[in-house]
DNA sequence: CCTCTTTGACCATAC
DNA sequence: TGTATGGTCAAAGAG
């Protein structure tokens, strides 16, 4: 059952520092978010994938699509400073991460962020529910094994997280399933203090209560489902929705996978009615402190034409860093005074007004060659060259997997630095790869599972998850957030963000992002 | 009994 | 004009 509620919106830190001191118990409540998803009511767990091909409006070329990518749907994501710190700085390189001259930091962000979860993974047993969060519906047992693990300390963080989750349904229900290393690792270095358990214990406590709250979307508002439709192109089933207010226009429009991983979220349309302020949100602010701190997010479009985009933005440790000590720059301050205004960063505003609550992407670099990246598949950088119209270099990269030939190229838009785009071409012809460390992914080739990989033929798009019982467990959820070139067009979307009040922060993908400049061979650097 | 979701049918629009 | 596709309605069922 597509549930429905709950918004990405609610994943919003209060402030960036907020998350840094305590990002552990923050991040792994906000993880374990989906745990609590409208059980009720079989709620599903959810992912935050994303991508989107809805969009007429945007040019697309056919054998390519630009991903904008899914991952991380949090906006304390975008608090990171990957995307709101100063644009003057020296940004790395959006997928490896390198800064020009400060490679050392560089590797060191992004290995301390990298997703070895073979590794570092407790034993499915052990209290770590990032992993049994994963896509797949949480048993009675584990949900209370998990109830337990969180039992064991809750203190302050407890209230920390509660400010990511106001309550509501699980329609957003993200990153169920976060990486054990970057929780780990953010427990390591944020945590370290705070007398938790050696184990990842989630020291947060989820109210009885909860569960209720979940029923109401997290964006705030009330919404009542009156479709649900199976759109071509996509095996992912979409659900429309209507505010229930009375005479409030706004819908929405919520792509999710079959198992109920959120894909996509279109708004429609603007509420024309104060965010809702019922007795269940009330009660739940009691227990949730958060929405005493004004960490609410408004979603509400102002117009009428829908706008579908999967943005990316990256981020790496160095980004925490510097979100948690310095200054913050002129859109960091922005985008949080947004957050304190309710408004929503994790949007893309269309021309005509409408939003797509879209994730920030988490870039994991394991090495410096193959990475595996947000998309869950591994890439081989074969060249880079600035292209016109952007004086950002864009980054070639190719899918490892012998055979596939796929190819997609990363640059940060010429606009705003803090955005990435990413453009795919072509369609893996096998699944998204196991992490590493699993030892399941082919670095050699196999038959391919399917034939036709031709630009302009339909991608195929990494599986879900839940697809997958190896990723479901093992893989970040956020990893699998991508969807793949799958438009229907598998052309790259030309994207034009525009900022709105509750906008991504971004200063917006001014220009296009032409996805035909790229090389078609590794010949051509 | 009420609320909400599901789902097949119908309508609108684009090609 | 016919067809394909997306969006909406509303009856039925579940909780």
């Amino acid at each position: 059952m597509a549930s429905s509620g709950g918004g990405l919106n609610n994943f919003s830190f209060s402030t960036r520092d907020q998350f840094m001191n305590h990002s552990s118990s923050s991040f792994m409540g906000l993880l374990s978010n989906n745990e609590y998803q409208d059980k009720s009511r079989g709620g599903s767990g959810l992912q935050i994938p994303k991508y989107n091909n809805s969009s007429s409006s945007l040019p697309l070329s056919p054998s390519s699509y630009l991903a904008i990518s899914p991952g991380l749907s949090p906006s304390w994501l975008l608090d990171s400073p990957a995307f709101l710190s100063n644009s003057n700085m020296n940004l790395p390189s959006p997928t490896t991460g390198t800064f020009g001259g400060q490679d050392l930091k560089e590797k060191r962000s992004y290995s301390d962020f990298s997703f070895q979860l073979p590794q570092t993974r407790p034993p499915p047993s052990s209290s770590s529910m990032f992993l049994s969060s994963s896509n797949s519906f949480p048993s009675e047992e584990s949900h209370k094994r998990k109830h337990e693990s969180w039992n064991m300390n809750k203190p302050s963080e407890e209230t920390q997280f509660s400010s990511f989750n106001p309550g509501g349904k699980s329609e957003f229900a993200p990153i169920q399933s976060f990486s054990t290393e970057i929780s780990t690792s953010i427990q390591t270095t944020n945590m370290q203090s705070n007398s938790a358990p050696a184990s990842n214990h989630i020291p947060y406590t989820q109210p009885p209560q909860y569960q209720r709250e979940q029923r109401k979307s997290e964006d705030g508002y009330n919404w009542r489902k009156y479709g649900q439709k199976q759109v071509k192109g996509s095996e992912n089933p979409r659900s429309y929705y209507k505010c229930t207010y009375t005479n409030c226009p706004t819908k929405k429009i919520v792509e999710t996978t079959l198992d109920g991983h959120i894909t996509e979220i279109v708004y429609k349309g603007s509420h024309n009615h104060p965010k809702p302020q019922s007795t269940r949100r009330s009660s739940s602010q009691s227990i949730q402190p958060s929405s005493t701190l004004g960490i609410s997010n408004t979603i509400g479009g102002n117009s009428e034409m829908e706008f579908v985009a999967t943005c990316s933005v990256s981020f790496g440790e160095e980004d925490f860093e510097q979100g948690s000590s310095m200054s913050k720059s002129d859109d960091d301050k922005e985008n949080e005074a947004k957050r304190w205004r309710g408004e929503n960063e994790n949007e893309v505003t269309s021309a005509n007004g409408n939003r797509t609550v879209r994730e920030p992407r988490v870039v994991v670099q394991t090495t410096s060659d193959i990475d595996i990246l947000d998309d869950g598949y591994r890439w081989r950088k074969y060249g880079q060259k600035v292209v016109k119209g952007n004086p950002n270099p864009r980054s070639y990269y190719k899918c490892t997997y012998v055979g596939c030939p796929v190819r997609k190229h990363v640059e940060r838009a010429s606009h705003d630095v803090r955005a990435v785009i990413t453009t795919y071409e072509g369609k893996h012809n096998h699944d998204v790869p196991a992490p590493r460390g699993s030892g399941s992914y082919p670095l050699v080739n196999r038959a391919p599972t399917n034939s036709g990989n031709g630009n302009g033929a339909p991608a195929i798009r990494p599986l879900p998850m839940t697809n997958n019982p190896n990723l479901a467990t093992n893989y970040p959820s956020f990893l699998n957030n991508i969807r793949s070139p799958e438009t229907k067009n598998q052309a790259p979307y030309t994207l034009e963000m525009l900022q709105s009040p509750g906008s991504f922060g971004f200063s917006g993908f001014g220009n296009s992002v032409g996805a035909k400049e790229e090389p078609k061979d590794d010949s051509f650097f």
